[in-house]
DNA sequence: GAACTCACG
DNA sequence: ACGTACGTGAGTTCT
């Protein structure tokens, strides 16, 4: 909707501080289909260049008192330095937009239909009929009425028919694993391969997403109108959808990852003495954790133990429970119990860092990041032991998810002026959480991996922190190829 | 429009 | 005793 009107010939020649004012009204929009309603601020264009800039300034510093008072609805957001600078840039990388490949999502959607029909018909002589295979209703009366499988969870309406059940019930019957395969299909072709096409814009031949800075309450952005930052990149029909998005000729794609960004960032707020030794001397991090957690030397660690490892870190980020683990890994609570236990004694500082974060969530309202971002937490206060153990995961990964988004949108900021003064044919073109994508000349390709790299790196050390940054760079002519 | 499911970091 | 990992957006079905 912003790319939009963005895009519309007619207002191309308007100054970024008009399009600040623009995306103002955008961020004071009350719900989703009203996010481009013109609030009052919307309408600030005094038509002179100067006069503009002028009130885009004043806004500017008024602003954290303008959201507090316009979404006062017990959320209070308050924004930091960052948020202002980089709505000119999303402005940029809206209208720069994604290369998308029509023709190869046509073929794609030929193939995937003749998969749907072939598979359609397997899971109907499977079922003893034919049915709707994309409704959970009539799915969970095959299954757990007709064929008689045991229902392991329900939902608020009837029995689940989630990925997490579909996959236990397979050791029970042929059926469910015909259904998850024949989901995911479907999934992909209606969400991706069927829908992105009919979203390239008509001039512009591209994909022109809206970048939102005021949803997701940690601070990062999201994506809308396409969601460009849920593309698939697992399996098969996945990778050949990202192969869909491609650049022009004489291009490359260039796309920067910050690797481990969330380990990193609790390294530095817990500043445990083994987790920052591990990044300091750039070790692997989940290697690391399993050789604490398991005892043993690096020799030793199997892929299982790794992968184990790595699950531990993540539930720490999210504020894990032993239950939660012992699902995600499939082991036995005790075990999973042990996990963590054994995980809190290795990185003491780690257990510190969480508690910390509670009793500021508790005491305060609100948890912060590195640069200041403010989360309000209500649900800390609640007297529901259940919404409170809500709000403790909240006050344990927002600090951490909302620090990476401060970084990056710093990064973004740094890199975006850069590119202008060095490299102005370069076009970042979007954003994924903690991955740049951008569309590089090839001339300019070398010269492009190196100022990124030292940028989004050089961020570690102008916010302080105490653990390197590190960034992986992939490069190619499509995002599957680039994607490092 | 709610509910369910599933795509991503 | 109880529910159970953080943050998003979108397509489909059904009420």
């Amino acid at each position: 909707m912003i790319a939009d009107y963005l895009l519309n010939p007619n207002r191309r020649d308007h100054s970024l501080d008009t399009i600040m004012l623009e995306r103002l009204g955008e961020r004071l929009g009350s719900g989703k289909q009203e996010k481009a309603q013109p609030q009052s601020l919307f309408e600030v264009d005094t038509g002179s260049r100067e006069e503009t800039a002028e009130a885009a300034a004043a806004l500017a510093k008024l602003e954290p008192i303008l959201i507090e008072r316009l979404t006062d609805q017990g959320s209070v957001k308050l924004f930091t330095d960052v948020e202002m600078p980089l709505v000119p840039i999303l402005a940029d990388i809206e209208r720069n937009g994604f290369l998308l490949d029509v023709d190869g999502l046509h073929e794609l959607s030929k193939e995937l239909e003749r998969d749907l029909d072939q598979m359609m018909a397997s899971i109907a002589a499977l079922a003893g009929g034919e049915f709707n295979i994309n409704s959970p209703k009539q799915l969970a009366t095959v299954l757990f009425e007709k064929l008689g499988l045991k229902p392991l969870r329900k939902t608020k309406t009837g029995y689940s028919t989630d990925e997490d059940t579909l996959t236990q019930l397979a050791t029970q019957h042929e059926l469910p694993n015909q259904i998850l395969t024949y989901r995911s299909l479907s999934k992909l072709k209606s969400t991706y391969v069927d829908a992105l096409p009919e979203l390239v814009h008509p001039e512009t031949k591209r994909l022109h997403t809206s970048l939102n800075q005021t949803v997701a309450a940690t601070g990062r952005l999201s994506s809308t109108d396409p969601n460009l930052q849920n593309i698939p990149v697992k399996g098969d029909y996945g990778l050949r959808i990202r192969e869909a998005f491609v650049v022009p000729k004489g291009h490359e794609l260039l796309c920067a990852d910050y690797s481990q960004i969330e380990p990193r960032i609790l390294a530095h707020l817990s500043q445990d003495p083994r987790l920052l030794s591990v990044f300091a001397k750039g070790e692997d991090i989940h290697m690391a954790t399993a050789m604490e957690i398991f005892g043993l030397p690096s020799s030793q660690i199997t892929r299982d133990m790794r992968r184990a490892a790595k699950t531990v870190v993540f539930g720490i980020v999210y504020g894990i429970s032993p239950f939660g683990l012992s699902q995600n890994l499939g082991v036995p609570q005790a075990e999973s119990k042990k996990y963590i236990d054994t995980f809190f004694e290795r990185f003491a500082a780690v257990r510190a860092l969480m508690d910390r974060n509670i009793a500021e969530g508790r005491e305060k309202g609100y948890t912060t990041t590195i640069l200041g971002r403010r989360r309000p937490i209500p649900e800390l206060q609640s007297g529901d032991p259940a919404q409170r153990g809500v709000g403790e995961r909240m006050a344990v990964n927002s600090p951490i998810q909302g620090s990476a988004a401060d970084l990056i949108k710093v990064a973004m900021i740094n890199v975006h002026k850069k590119l202008h003064e060095e490299l102005p044919h370069v076009k970042m073109i979007l954003q994924v959480h903690d991955e740049l994508i951008f569309e590089v000349p090839d001339h300019d390709l070398e010269e492009a991996k190196r100022l990124v790299k030292q940028e989004m790196e050089g961020v570690g050390k102008q916010l302080g922190l105490s653990v390197p940054l590190k960034v992986d760079l992939g490069v190619g002519k499509n995002w599957r190829v680039a994607h490092p």
